[in-house]
DNA sequence: TAGCTTCGCCGAACCGGTTCGATGAAGCAC
DNA sequence: GTGCTTCATCGAACCGGTTCGGCGAAGCTA
């Protein structure tokens, strides 16, 4: 079912049937009519491929995403979720590409061979070879994320700096002097994720303008290294009574070794960090914490991305986002703990 | 970049350069070579569109996955993330296709239009008029899941039916004999949920078969529900020892509801269901489960998938898993708390 | 050296759309 | 009735590959 077939049909030639569809040139009323009622009857669409050959566009956004061998996390699924629905929205497919091991190969399937119109990229490094290399190719794309230097570049974003600094300033105000801060895995740190630095340094800035004595882990996408990261946080200092953490995978394993260790959140110990919202509302008690809207990020990486492709001469916009903690059940005031106790509540504490 | 300009530099026609790059027909050494250099010099690849539109393949595969209203699981993602990797493997992309509001049009998009060489679908239904019309067309394509009349089709599957009877006997052989079973939301299971309803048809005929008094709810896919659901299990029946659920997203609630009650898991009361592994694991206590496959289930579809296309006469094949139940610490021996507290403890008591 | 095969390459057609310039008919003024 | 514009439609070229039939040169046999 080609177009000539639908122009044989209606006894017209193939050029107005594409005018009478697309509408780029005026077709009589009457011809308009009997090429639809042809197309309806024969369910007729337009070959993909041959309009994207025809006209140079595909209608198809690439999605690179981080390969599996990291965990996913929550808030990475809201993001695919949300950017697929988007971008369905404006008329788009989205094509998924793995990035990660081998990531040139993919990175050539999406742009040499020309399958997308644009890219958004997920899981953003300062120093990311994938953005200076769309930048260089003058190849649209969106990053969430942005890296060192996100001047003149497109982007959507968390304001990670701040948020750490929120949870810090929360913790503080609620009387923490020894706080602890739970990174991605070091693996994902020195590979300058950053989410990890910008928090990191968020959180130590802000711990120092308060004074506060504070700590920092790395700790592996997971529950059992969570729970072994909590222990060895009250073992290196078991007066410590709070934590900031940017690792949802570990949470449920931070909680467990609190349990463990006799620590009761939030009357001996308060948790905060962020964290996306249903993720930390499923934990108990639920967590306080800077939710991240990983779905209007990802809406929002598609509308950019849009207008940079119906406008390819508009001027780079970004928008960086702070959503605010909410406030949930497990961060409280600090000194509910008797020193005393404190010092028993090693790792091998039980209940 | 196109073939043609290949052709020239190289000296030789634009034939010449497709049967030297596909080695579809034999071409000399030295020719071989040197167009070779031009295609590395240059970095030429071929039009993916140019390609489709000439030999009638895209290379692509769809994904039809359920849409955001839903509440994505840690299942879905594991999916989506597996899907993508083994069709990489296999030299395929994949396309995202929101199935949900307005399904039909996406699916127009994807068949209609040709985008797609094949497609696997997720979140199957007992009646499913996505596989029904895909059948139709003999349209080649995986359901991760299986119809009522699974007989003829291609797809990768769980026995949910075993699986609920196996957590059924699992807590029979503890000694528990009043035992609920927490669903998917009502919505999934009117809509037909293949998961939903044989995962109750199994925990209902089993505990049938070992004589236990059950009682079946259903449950939103969030923490709120579950809690929400635990009270009332209890408040139903508190001498309910233990229950199964299917519902990964509401186990937070259920858990925080089994600590507002003052039920200790596992000594007064026993979890257990059917949950993906790292979900079963970020819980505390870590939850006794039949462990979800969902990385293998994706990898699955697309072999079956990527065989299906080379060979478009092959009997139609499938694979059935029944993992086994792994054991952890959410379930214990029944008849450890006192008939006299079970009394005491309804919805509304406090620790 | 004529005749036959094999090898390596070329030209043309094709896939299914889009788009531009041209053409013919109708409508209108004079 | 002629000249001019407007409108609707058509034909052809093009996008960038793949594939088939054929053709000339080289190699081999007799």
């Amino acid at each position: 079912m080609n177009i000539g077939e639908i122009a044989r049909r209606a006894g017209v030639s193939r050029s107005t049937v594409s005018y009478a569809l697309s509408g780029k040139r005026p077709v009589a009323e009457d011809t308009r009519r009997r090429i639809q009622q042809v197309v309806d009857e024969l369910g007729y669409r337009p070959s993909a491929s041959a309009r994207a050959l025809a006209n140079g566009r595909t209608s198809t956004f690439g999605l690179v995403f981080p390969p599996a061998g990291n965990h996913y996390t929550g808030m990475q699924l809201d993001f695919i979720g949300s950017v697929v629905e988007a971008a369905a929205a404006y008329d788009y497919d989205v094509l998924m590409s793995p990035s990660g091991v081998d990531s040139d190969r993919s990175f050539q399937r999406l742009l040499g061979e020309r399958r997308v119109d644009g890219a958004i990229l997920m899981e953003i490094r300062l120093e990311d070879d994938r953005v200076d290399h769309l930048a260089a190719l003058d190849f649209p794309s969106v990053a969430i994320g942005r890296t060192a230097h996100p001047e003149g570049g497109w982007w959507v974003g968390l304001d990670h700096t701040a948020l750490a600094a929120a949870c810090v300033h929360h913790l503080a105000d609620l009387g923490h002097r020894r706080v602890a801060f739970v990174n991605r895995p070091e693996q994902l740190l020195r590979a300058g994720y950053e989410s990890a630095h910008r928090g990191l340094d968020g959180f130590t800035k802000a711990a120092a303008e308060r004074g506060l004595t504070v700590r920092t882990y790395c700790c592996g996408d997971d529950a059992a290294s969570g729970q072994a990261c909590l222990e060895r946080i009250l073992y290196d200092d078991p007066s410590t009574t709070a934590l900031v953490t940017l690792n949802e995978a570990a949470l449920g394993g931070l909680y467990r070794g609190l349990a463990k260790a006799g620590r009761h959140v939030p009357r001996d110990f308060s948790v905060t960090g962020v964290v996306a919202g249903r993720w930390a509302e499923t934990v108990t008690p639920q967590l306080t914490a800077a939710d991240v809207p990983a779905a209007e990020l990802g809406r929002l990486a598609v509308e950019l991305l849009v207008e940079r492709l119906d406008h390819p001469d508009a001027p780079p916009r970004h928008h960086l986002l702070t959503p605010p903690i909410s406030l949930r059940a497990s961060t409280g005031p600090a000194g509910a703990m008797p020193a005393a106790l404190a010092a028993d509540a090693g790792p091998d504490a039980t209940p």
